[in-house]
DNA sequence: TTATCTGCAAACATTTTGCAGCGAG
DNA sequence: CTCGCTGCAAAATGTTTGCAGATAA
């Protein structure tokens, strides 16, 4: 069974408070910010067993770093992430898992599990880019 | 300008003989079982050389590790890859693409890039494995 | 009390980089 | 000849692990 220790107890609430996927390195250091004396090792060991719990998303960025949120469902889900800002919508994608389930069968493959992330450029950072040189416009 | 050394050449080959991805490093085993004398190095720089010239594709696997392979088409297109032996099935999925810029739009993102990868056990694992315990029936 | 959790730092694996020499063009 | 490519090994990066002490239950 788990303890709760002020450490894990830190963790869970910076994963709360932020809304974007973070790196275990960036929830360190958050943390460190925020006055926790916290070891890196630690920040990871709980990351790890939040992610085995259901309880945190994890996924990876093209650099190969793990980057974790607090995931407001349980089942399984997909994320579409804002390049710029980092924002994340959840997704289902019945779609998506028919579809691949589909093309699995069809190539004889079971036991499928799935990899489907989407990128983008929210509408805020795309009118912000936009408009990027008449900022001063008015 | 790319200059064609001995090295590049067997990195080229080494890509044209095998049929599913491969990491680096397995890359470079496979090479100097061959006899090519070839730095890890190399290889790393060729691979990367390839990847941006659109000839290969890369993906990371689960470990966070880098794995490559020759792709037969140049255009957009996913994977089906086997956890067990590795085979690997080129699929393109309209559906998807068309589902990913779909939700994007709908959330109001743009400049959507997507990641597709489907892992599964091929017709032959699963045999293999469903059989296991009476391999040797007879 | 006691088994788990913590912290530090070293181990670890993968990938990148620096520098001197070889060789393609 | 010249400049890119090569090779080795050290550096950088991201993550895991070992051990002794603190601590939640």
């Amino acid at each position: 069974m788990q303890r709760m220790t002020r450490q894990r107890t830190a963790v869970a609430d910076a994963l709360s408070t932020v809304e974007d996927f973070r790196s275990a390195q960036q929830l360190h250091e958050l943390l460190r910010d925020q006055g926790h004396g916290i070891g890196l090792a630690t920040v990871y060991r709980t990351l790890q067993a939040l992610a085995e719990a259901g309880v945190v998303d994890v996924l990876r960025t093209a650099d190969g770093e793990s980057v974790y949120r607090r995931c407001e469902r349980r089942e399984h889900h997909h994320h579409l992430v804002c390049r710029t800002c980092g924002a994340t919508v959840e997704i289902d994608g019945p779609a998506v898992e028919s579809w691949a389930d589909r093309i699995a069968a069809s190539h004889g493959f079971t036991d499928i599990t799935h990899t489907v992330e989407l990128f983008g450029t929210c509408a805020a950072c795309a009118a912000a880019s936009g408009q990027d040189d008449v900022a001063t416009g008015g």
